[in-house]
DNA sequence: AATCTACATTATAATTATTCTAAACTATTG
DNA sequence: CAATAGTTTAGAATAATTATAATGTAGATT
């Protein structure tokens, strides 16, 4: 999704209604630099904070969901205590941090191709993904 | 662990005390050739014919997070809504076969090692995993 | 072998994350 | 500006997991 515009317009083009709500979803989510991962908590908080007044759980799971569908939101996976959602939707690999439970895009450099020699028959690759875990030097490891 | 062996030694090596239950478990978890993956459900299942008499779930959760603990046991997380654990506690990749939500451990051999270009600074890297998604030749990808 | 004690198991309650529901609301169309 | 179809909402429902407190049991002590 496109940055610094018109929300309005864009939420219509993917035949969605341009409701409040929606609208200041994607300026929480688009409207910025580098691409945010975030929990639906952190979201609720965040919009409820902008907008001044509270927003449905509901609405904020159905428009997430809506967004993800349409091909602007990703879900990421890193343990099962936690759900993350990724504003990149490009097929990429992630560092995530066990001290601090961030996690950092790879850009496309990061990471040399991954050689797959292995394959299923009668399937085919539809994505390959690395996850890298790091934590501090000094701590005891997972 | 070992297969085909005495679990109740096995079991008091490792400081847990060789219940009916424990030991059931571990017969039905670590009794196989393969690796094998499941989730909570499938065990509580599993474990209760095996049994003849029913299983508390929480039972099941506390043992299998005993097993963890111990590294007998390694939770994946393929996407949010399933739970995964793992026979194969090393560090390995995985293909997912997005029809029929089966997950086949990747041999030694069939990835090649993953370069990573990018290190962060003052963490080091604990693992590195590799998840392919597939899907059959002629659907719908996700 | 009987008893003791700490740890385990259990049923059930509590908690958390997510989805569903039905009523109230609102963007769009005519 | 009235009609209507899609949206939001609070709260109920569901599902997964964890906590609780009573009961049971393995292993040590007598």
């Amino acid at each position: 999704m496109v940055k610094n515009s018109n929300f309005v317009e864009k939420l219509r083009e993917l035949g969605l209604r341009p409701t409040r709500q929606r609208v200041k979803m994607c300026e929480v989510l688009f409207n910025r630099e580098h691409t945010f991962h975030f929990t639906i908590n952190d979201l609720v908080k965040m919009i409820s904070e902008e907008l001044n007044e509270k927003i449905s759980l509901a609405t904020v799971y159905n428009t997430v969901h809506a967004f993800e569908k349409k091909g602007y939101l990703k879900e990421i996976s890193i343990n099962s205590d936690k759900s993350y959602f990724d504003t990149n939707t490009s097929i990429h690999h992630h560092f995530y941090d066990e001290d601090t439970n961030e996690l950092i895009d790879c850009g496309e450099n990061d990471i040399d191709p991954v050689n797959i020699k292995k394959n299923i028959t009668g399937k085919k690759i539809n994505s390959v993904e690395v996850l890298v875990k790091v934590a501090s030097d000094n701590q005891n490891q997972k």
